[in-house]
DNA sequence: ATTAGCGACTATATCGTTATAGAAACTCCT
DNA sequence: AGGAGTTTCTATAACGATATAGTCGCTAAT
């Protein structure tokens, strides 16, 4: 055990137990930063001139060998690191990518993380910087975030979760900063977007589902938009559209009573699931939009004392990875985070390099993946 | 529903399914990118010279009412934003942060997500940027990295996860950078961490399963380090600590045989838990180090055909979101990531903005959550 | 001998801001 | 009338890099 550990490890000070306690107005000064060399001190410690380290820094490949080598070893000596603020001011670009997600409340969406997951890795791949922004979708200083990305001249945007209004898509358009939308169908002169397959994963599940002999399917839905009225094009109006083809394509007649709001939260979930299966006792099955709601739906269940999946079956959407820890193991449309985040770089980045051709959307395929929680067929088993 | 959505939600257009093809090298132009105007551009329209225009912009209060109103109607029309990469380079300050995660293979630890949420939060709150890098441990270019950090004046690094080697530590301390440590006991002349309280954690947990009547407690340690000597200060070794102190406090020997190594992940957990429970029939309770290897432990037991908890009581570290969702529900240590996130953040912009002061290590309290996953006690009820 | 071309290096303007130090016009005081 | 002090505004040098357009020798070709 090294000798930094032990003491702090063993004596870990004091504890901290509530508030941050930290109303650091940002203003301060940087005090006691280092000054670091600038290419001035490299070029006088070399004795040469500044534009000889620049070509060297570049490698312009019109310096000799042993001018090359001396200021090579007098930047390794002096720890000199070009200034990247310099570097981005005079070539006129940032160099940054601003991810910016909106949620709610706990901001505990694990979908989230795995396209960042994705998101990162691309970036850095491409040699750009990723700046993260999570703001909650009530907040209503979204303004000053975007702002911020103007100032920046960050190069392109990527916007995800529930935003807190249309305007949000609108003034990004209005921006002409490139940008993709991640799962929300909303395109411009440089904007577009990486979806997965809403409508078709959504028809799946309801597919399944109506093959298993449902009939009374509760659709539990996202977040209700506070005081909005401009229509956004959320995952939840294209999953609808795949719920309700399915039951068309089947001859079932769309109830809107079966429709609850969830609020993308387990418990708003579960007591919303519970008030709509206990006044409607021939529901046999729920389909909740994201899987953290499916896990409330199925405490739903038990606290009316019935049981999943022989007596409602439950489905979710999004396959997170404790789709597979919950018991029984959740059925659900598995999109694939990672790979979103990975395409919407990848298009972002193509969208400011090459500003002739128009932004393509993507879609990603969704598809069903069987665990539990639906259980088999309650037809006989020639149907199912 | 908006003309913007219903066209490309109805024709999706190419789906995509494997890889994202995108292989950009990120030299290309940011070509179409609009020349916003500058501070020149806003003089000239306004009539004024440039210094009066930086004196409205940072409220010297020493301009006329009326030309500040002329200065600033011209800003609105021209839509003008000050660069903040010019303001950044003269004030010789970035106002940017680095989180830099280091993790394995699918990224998945829920927990980090939940610290990265207080980051943001904070880092908002003070008026900084967020740059976010996520990096597989195994990857060997984690020098890259810092070297975008020095290049890039980040004023402060926060550093989470399983690093790679004990050497990143070091050269982040020698770097003179203000630094933070995410869980990672580690101190240096302007480097400090927050950390929960592990070796409590640990030990409330080993006392629990004790009390329990629990004897053979298998241990299922995170990542084993590939081929290095340095030792590093990590939860792993923290946490084991408090497992070894709750024994001795109850007369029981440690015993070696019992640690296993799950790599953090469920799998590994599992695979790892079922070999040591086929070759030890006595043990009758598992302490995983995180929440989703107590998962894999979890599987495990059932795997052999045994029950959680009548047969094999299981523990674990985190208390992420899922540890409520699983059944039955896993007993746990409760830490408080987000407010991790945020004490970070705090501590940080303390030791930025006051070098005088020492920076102060954060410990917070790692609290025992009981649910279902540990049972009730085998010993009589009056011990219990 | 002149000129063209090349290799190795450099002076200087520039990027878009802020900081520093002043200038011009005006009021006030003696 | 002459200075001191305000108020309002401005010229110019930074910040730390790159880009542009040279310069200065030297060799090779005419």
């Amino acid at each position: 055990m090294s000798d930094d550990m032990h003491d702090p490890l063993r004596d870990p000070g004091p504890v901290i137990a509530g508030d941050t306690g930290c109303e650091s107005s940002g203003d301060g000064v940087p005090a006691g930063s280092v000054q670091r060399p600038t290419i001035r001190d490299i070029a006088r410690a070399a004795g040469v001139s500044v534009s000889t380290v620049s070509h060297v820094l570049n490698e312009y490949g019109d310096i000799s060998a042993e001018t090359e080598h001396r200021v090579r070893q007098v930047m390794e000596q002096l720890n000199y690191y070009p200034s990247a603020l310099a570097r981005r001011l005079v070539a006129k670009r940032s160099y940054v990518l601003q991810l910016l997600l909106f949620a709610v409340e706990g901001l505990h969406h694990p979908f989230f993380y795995e396209v960042t997951c994705g998101i990162t890795a691309e970036v850095e791949k491409a040699g750009y910087e990723l700046v993260l922004s999570v703001k909650d979708t009530r907040d209503r200083r979204w303004r000053e975030t975007l702002k911020r990305c103007y100032e920046a001249k960050v190069e392109g945007i990527m916007l995800m979760g529930t935003l807190p209004s249309a305007k949000v898509l609108a003034e990004v358009r209005a921006s002409g900063i490139p940008a993709v939308m991640i799962d929300i169908p909303f395109e411009g002169p440089r904007v577009t977007y990486v979806t997965s397959d809403n409508i078709a994963g959504a028809r799946r599940a309801a597919e399944h589902l109506i093959s298993l002999g449902h009939r009374n399917i509760v659709y539990v839905d996202g977040y209700d938009l506070p005081d909005e009225h401009t229509p956004l094009p959320t995952i939840s109006v294209a999953r609808r559209i795949g719920y309700e083809e399915a039951l068309r394509a089947h001859g079932i007649e769309f109830d809107p009573s079966l429709v609850c709001i969830g609020n993308y939260t387990q418990e708003g979930a579960r007591s919303a699931v519970r008030a709509k299966l206990e006044s409607r006792p021939d529901v046999t099955a729920v389909f909740a939009i994201s899987d953290v709601m499916a896990f409330g739906a199925m405490k739903a269940v038990r606290d009316l004392g019935r049981r999943v999946p022989s007596d409602v079956a439950v489905m979710g959407f999004d396959d997170i990875e404790a789709a597979s820890y919950v018991r029984p193991a959740l059925t659900t449309i598995k999109q694939q985070g990672e790979l979103m985040g990975r395409s919407a770089v990848c298009e972002l980045l193509r969208i400011i390099t090459n500003p002739k051709r128009s932004p393509k959307a993507t879609v990603l395929p969704a598809e069903l993946v069987v665990r539990e929680s639906c259980g088999a067929s309650r037809l006989s088993p020639r149907f199912a």
